[in-house]
DNA sequence: ATGGGGGAAACGGCTTTGATGCAA
DNA sequence: CTTGCATCTTTGCCGTTTCCCCCA
């Protein structure tokens, strides 16, 4: 899934904005728009965004278009809005070029550039995010639930009724649901997800993702067959038995019972969002480009591979996952070897797909081994490039590739994957898809398979995620790829995900219209993953709200009882809607006090905390990274040798281990140094007798610099150095306190306001403009208030904001304050107001002075009109100066012509008006014959005239 | 009372540091 | 090793306009 988009900056420098285009992809749909629109104020609020939409609904279109860019892109804007709008259709018919221009002009990405990749990077990860959501919700579809429910045999419906769920417990639902289900590639023309879904079940076979989330509706419908009878038979409890139920606990036996046995499924997928490294979109983009043509060929952006070339090669046990996990580094070399093996079969099975009909045995050993051959391109050429041999082999798919583009429409037209002509083409595509399927799984069933450790290997972008409460004391998530039929392989999709060079940057569960990022469940690296995903803050900040969605759904309590005896997982409530309303409508106070004092004897957590705890133990676990590098940024190790400037490790130890010869600290004892300056501003002041703990010699320009100034080497000498200090070294800021109505200043005359903290005890800082005028004239003692610096013509300037006063006079100065802008605020008023007045009235007498001179030098022809009061945006020239001036021009169309009315072109033949016209006023005036300038004296005369 | 001159204060334009560390 | 970017650094000048005061 990999909705294409580009962004680029467009519009001024000081009003920058950028244009986002979204080529629809495989799965863009309109409902994505609905979900991305409200959230792009989220992605960067700082811009301004002017979007377009392709293959959307014509109305949505509509809709959201002339909101977002009338209102916020549009408004303001004077520039010509079309040519924004040719130059954004051009990038977006064409984005590579400018990558390429750039990419030949700078080798490494600009902040432009960076800032374009995050932005797209946010953008498709909400549209992944607003995707799983759909498809959970479509998970959710009892229609869709029913349905198949009705295709399992009976005997598998029992299986959620285990009393303490284990993995185990589901391999059977599972086997049956990967022999029954099979992937294929995905179509196109997908219209929603509960359409895919309900497709996917009508012909049993569809994409990796309708497939996994069929796996899931599955197992959310198992899940109502096993608790609704039970709670059917509740109130027929609670009417008999309640009472000595709840006496002896045998109620709370049941009801933990119960709730252990309820199956919680979650949806997860990886989200496979586009690079945020603009390096990697780049070489991602003209991939995405070169396959953008045969999208509609290949419509695979997913790699889950078709069929089951691939899950056989993975089939319930042993799995490659396996082989490939344990014996990982045994089998390195080999894995190479098989690698380019891989690629050239790759390359060939290409070119028997392109050039040869497949019908020899040579092509069926390549559909064989090659699980899907026409999303393979796509596979390829989606992943982030790195070798050079990568690049190449890549440059010479797409030549191969757009040589034959013809060739492969047809054969996408003619089925989907590894359709070969020599089936009969009577037979609908499905059915004949699935005979190949069993000949392959029959061939392939018998072990034979050379799939495994290379890239072939399907990743697994989606999988479900089921809470067993018998796994752990607490429970557990348990994954199940029912797809792929694996169960329990957390540990498999990492390496699994490798091998298709798919990397695992997010990690969502989806549940109750909610999700909950789980990555760290499914990556060992965490210091790697980290890199490559967006800052934290934003991604949490997005994931808030679907959290707590998401923890409403699945989040029972649950409880471990502090007895040594009986150390036994329990839940005591559920939290899901449907449970809390029938458990609220029954529950009575009884009930509560029974739970509550339950409860004081337990130690209670929901299942989302612990599972919070269970992803943070597993980051705190992790592995010491091998090499050195690794340890710059990584969250919880660090090395002496990779502290940066202002880092000092305080206190040193303890050592956790060693790397190449380093010891290796727990990255918690580093801290950052400040300068006594810099800790000022932070409120804090270096305690008395503290020595610096680490100091930075000045650069030797800057030394020789003030040698050359200062003779004295030892003073020089102490200039050179910048001592720093650790936060263990200072002390909250003592200031002198405010007396007797007087700011304590600095020595110049100011308070530095970085923060509160940095005002003087008894002081207050007033943050209004003009405030210091008032102070003075209530000869009140002030100060102006310094907050900050401001780098202006190469030199960095104070920036001033408001005063420091005594507290006492505060009420004293706003009052004054407030009166005096009262009073400036009208005073400003009165003179527009005049200067309204002023302008209204030359305009009249103009106009009457225009009249009276119509009057006595006119012909007389003059409609009366031509005098009227113009509306505002007329121009007063619009009358007999200029008429007469057309009429002459006409006469004599001669280029370069004063049009001076004959009768008034001299200033003396103006016999009512002692005036000398001065021509203050200058206009330019485009016609569509050439350019008109029009001047212009303010008695309202004016000349109009041509400009060759 | 009023207008002009002079000085003080306010305002706004100017131009866009530059060394250094870090990360890729 | 190179190079782009982020960070730290950290207290003008000058011409014009406006305001106010003083004096004729």
């Amino acid at each position: 899934m990999r909705p294409v988009s580009w962004g680029k900056n467009i519009g001024t420098k000081k009003k920058p904005f950028t244009y986002i285009h979204i080529c629809t992809g495989l799965y863009m749909h309109s409902e994505h728009l609905m979900i991305l629109v409200p959230l792009f104020p989220l992605l960067a609020p700082h811009r301004r965004f002017d979007f377009q939409f392709d293959m959307f609904d014509q109305e949505l279109r509509g809709l959201h278009m002339s909101e977002s860019v009338d209102d916020n892109a549009r408004g303001e804007d004077k520039a010509d809005p079309e040519s924004y709008r040719r130059e954004a259709m051009e990038y977006a018919s064409n984005p590579e070029k400018d990558d390429v221009d750039n990419a030949e002009a700078c080798p490494r990405a600009t902040a432009e550039e960076k800032e374009v990749a995050e932005f797209v990077h946010k953008a498709h990860l909400l549209c992944l995010l607003g995707r799983g959501r759909l498809i959970d919700s479509a998970c959710n579809d009892p229609l869709i639930q029913a349905s198949i429910l009705s295709l399992i045999p009976t005997h598998l419906h029992k299986i959620a009724e285990a009393p303490n769920l284990t993995a185990s417990h589901l391999s059977p639902l599972v086997s049956w649901f990967h022999n029954n289900f099979h992937v294929r590639s995905p179509n196109v023309a997908e219209k929603s997800c509960h359409f895919a879904l309900a497709s996917t079940l009508e012909t049993r076979e569809g994409s990796p993702e309708a497939v996994a989330a069929l796996s899931v509706a599955l197992f959310r419908a198992l899940n109502l067959t096993t608790r609704l009878p039970s709670w059917d038979v509740y109130p027929g409890f609670k009417d008999c038995v309640m009472q000595t139920a709840i006496a002896n606990g045998n109620f709370w036996e049941w009801f933990r019972q119960l709730l252990s046995n309820s199956l919680i499924f979650r949806f997860v997928s990886i989200l496979d969002v586009i690079s945020l490294k603009p390096d990697a979109d780049k070489s991602e983009s003209s991939v995405a480009d070169g396959c953008k043509n045969e999208r509609d060929i290949f419509s695979s952006s997913t790699l889950m591979v078709a069929g089951p070339s691939c899950s056989s090669a993975y089939t319930v046990k042993p799995s490659p996952y396996v082989e490939q996990d344990s014996s990982q580094t045994a089998i390195r070399g080999a894995g190479r070897q098989k690698a380019d093996k891989s690629r050239k079969h790759e390359l060939q099975s290409q070119d028997s797909l392109i050039t040869d009909k497949p019908t020899d045995k040579m092509s069926e050993v390549s559909v064989s081994e090659v699980p899907t051959d026409t999303s393979e391109p796509c596979l390829v050429k989606s992943e982030g490039l790195k070798r050079k041999g990568d690049l190449e082999f890549q440059m010479q798919l797409e030549m191969a590739l757009s040589a034959t583009a013809v060739v492969n429409s047809h054969v996408s037209m003619a089925s989907d994957a590894s359709e070969s002509p020599s089936t009969s083409t009577l037979t609908p595509p499905s059915k004949r898809m699935k005979k190949i399927r069993k000949e392959e799984s029959q061939t392939c069933s018998n072990g034979i398979s050379t799939a495994i450790g290379s890239k072939k290997v399907g990743a697994p972008l989606y999988w479900a995620e089921v809470f067993c409460g018998g796994e752990n004391l607490t429970g557990k998530w348990v994954h199940v790829d029912a797809v792929n039929a694996i169960i329990d392989g957390e540990h498999k999709v990492e390496a699994a995900a490798a091998a298709c060079k798919k990397s695992l940057r997010y990690v969502v569960a989806f549940a109750g219209h909610g999700a909950k990022d789980v990555t760290r469940r499914y990556c060992t690296k965490w210091y790697k993953v980290a890199a490559q995903r967006i800052n934290s803050t934003w991604w949490d900040a997005v994931l808030e709200p679907l959290k707590e969605l998401e923890s409403g759904a699945t989040g029972g309590v649950v409880s471990v009882e502090c007895e040594a005896s009986c150390q036994k997982k329990v839940e005591v409530s559920q939290v899901e809607p449907s449970m809390s309303n029938s458990c609220g409508a029954s529950m009575d106070s009884c009930e509560k006090k029974a739970t509550e004092s339950f409860m004081r004897n337990s130690f209670a957590s929901t299942r989302g905390s612990l599972e919070d705890m269970e992803l943070e133990t597993r980051a705190l676990i992790e592995p010491l990274p091998t090499n050195q590098q690794a340890y710059r940024n990584h969250h919880l190790y660090v090395i002496e040798r990779w502290l940066k400037k202002y880092e000092i490790l305080y206190p040193k130890g303890p050592v956790l281990g060693f790397c190449s010869g380093h010891s290796v600290y727990p990255r918690t004892c580093v801290q950052t140094l400040h300068t006594k300056e810099r800790w000022l501003r932070e409120g804090l002041q270096v305690k008395a007798g503290e020595v610096p703990v680490k100091v930075l010699k000045r650069s030797m320009k800057c030394s020789k610099e003030e040698a050359g100034d200062d003779n004295d080497y030892a003073e020089v000498d102490h200039q050179g150095i910048t001592s720093l200090y650790g936060k263990w070294q200072t002390e909250p800021l003592c200031l002198p306190r405010a007396v007797n109505g007087i700011v304590p200043k600095n020595e110049r005359g100011q308070v530095d306001v970085w923060s509160e903290k940095c005002l003087p005890p008894g002081t207050i800082h007033l943050r209004l403009p003009r405030v210091a005028t008032v102070a003075r004239r209530l000869d009140i003692d002030f100060a102006p208030a310094m907050v900050g610096f401001d780098f202006r013509n190469g030199r960095s300037v104070p920036l001033f904001e408001g005063i420091v006063v005594c507290t006492e006079f505060k009420d004293a100065i706003l009052e004054a304050y407030f009166e005096e802008e009262e009073r400036r605020e009208a005073e400003e008023k009165r003179k527009n107001e005049a200067q309204a007045l002023s302008r209204w009235y030359q305009l009249l007498s103009s106009i009457i002075t225009r009249k009276r001179l119509n009057e006595c030098y006119g012909d007389g022809a003059l409609p009366q009109s031509s005098i009227e009061i113009p509306k505002s945006g007329d121009k007063c020239y619009n009358s007999s100066a200029t008429a007469t001036a057309t009429q002459k021009t006409e006469a004599s169309p001669e280029c370069q012509q004063v049009n001076i009315p004959e009768k008034l072109n001299a200033p003396s033949s103006m016999p009512t008006e002692n005036h000398e016209h001065e021509f203050i006023l200058d206009e330019k005036k485009v016609d569509e014959g050439g350019l008109t300038r029009i001047k212009r004296c303010h008695c309202g005369f004016s000349i109009q005239f041509e400009e060759l």
